[in-house]
DNA sequence: CTTCCAAAGTTCATCCTACGAACTCAGGCT
DNA sequence: AGCCTGAGTTCGTAGGATGAACTTTGGAAG
């Protein structure tokens, strides 16, 4: 292994890892559709009533219906009831610690679309609670920030061997 | 604005940014398909061949040059030509600038799954050139590192107001 | 030069899911 | 008791996914 740094295009770095195993994939079951990652930006935005949802996003009763569930099962969501005075009781949706965990790859994929998609930026900003706005980097163990580039993938295989 | 904490469920924290306006909805409209980000995850590994990227997904062939397809005219993959020796002319598809700034987002996917669903750790890690494990972050302006739960999502509404 | 082969698609019939409209159901108000 | 509204379910239809079979292309082998 003298020249690993540029195969042939085309050609695998490694060993692709199962589907299986990959961490990725498990987080496309639950996450890899589109009404799904919507449904989250109405979580996050505190948008939890079916109505209201179905509103802003233009979503058919029948999927949100199904999509919400599924969200409830896998845990991203807790279906809550509550009430306001003078009103029936209602049910929300609301983001749990699992779902509120996606934060970071939500934030991902927005500043993803507002550098690399066409369009303006977005009116919603994340910011901590100081003040500051907040941005999703990668960081490496020494704690600095690096840049896509500066990065490899690695099999960390059984025997010890990086690949 | 004394106490907007704790709304009632269901009660949105703020107006709703329009679809049309949002930039995770424009992110969505790219990579808010299974099929495409388990693609770009072979894009990240080095796969980048027609048939190998079938074989490690499973992939109908009508999905994945429809997806291919796609994420060329999105600009996140080229579609490259090579030639080993002996061998004919093939062509790959690699990751393009554009779509190698996802990787933000899809290690934080990764690390999400890892931390929240079932399921053993992944045997592929990412590694910066100096050897160090990279991890997908929020940061905030200051610097520091943090937790989704230190996090809230504003509006920055024209007139100045941050609703 | 002809034949053979494999990679990378395309085409096709079938099936599943998304879609939008209409319907249902329940709780609370009047 | 009757009505209203939020939150679904049901339904027929249309569109996309699926797997198998077929086509194309460029090079290798004979």
């Amino acid at each position: 292994m003298e020249k690993p740094e540029k195969p042939h295009p085309g050609e695998a770095r490694h060993a692709a890892v199962p589907l299986a195993e990959c961490t990725l994939a498990r987080a496309v079951s639950v996450i890899g559709d589109a009404w799904v990652l919507l449904i989250l930006r109405e979580a996050v935005y505190g948008v939890g009533r079916f109505e209201e949802m179905r509103d802003d996003l233009g979503i058919p009763r029948a999927v949100l219906s199904d999509r919400l569930r599924r969200l409830v099962e896998a845990g991203l969501l807790a279906r809550v009831a509550y009430r306001e005075p003078g009103r029936r009781t209602h049910h929300a949706y609301e983001l749990t610690a699992r779902g509120r965990a996606l934060l970071p790859a939500l934030a991902a994929l927005r500043e993803w679309a507002e550098e690399h998609l066409p369009g303006g930026p977005s009116p919603l900003k994340l910011r901590h609670h100081c003040g500051a706005q907040i941005h999703a980097r990668l960081v490496c163990d020494h704690g600095h920030v690096v840049g896509p580039e500066e990065i490899e993938t690695v099999v960390e295989r059984s025997d010890g061997a990086t690949g």
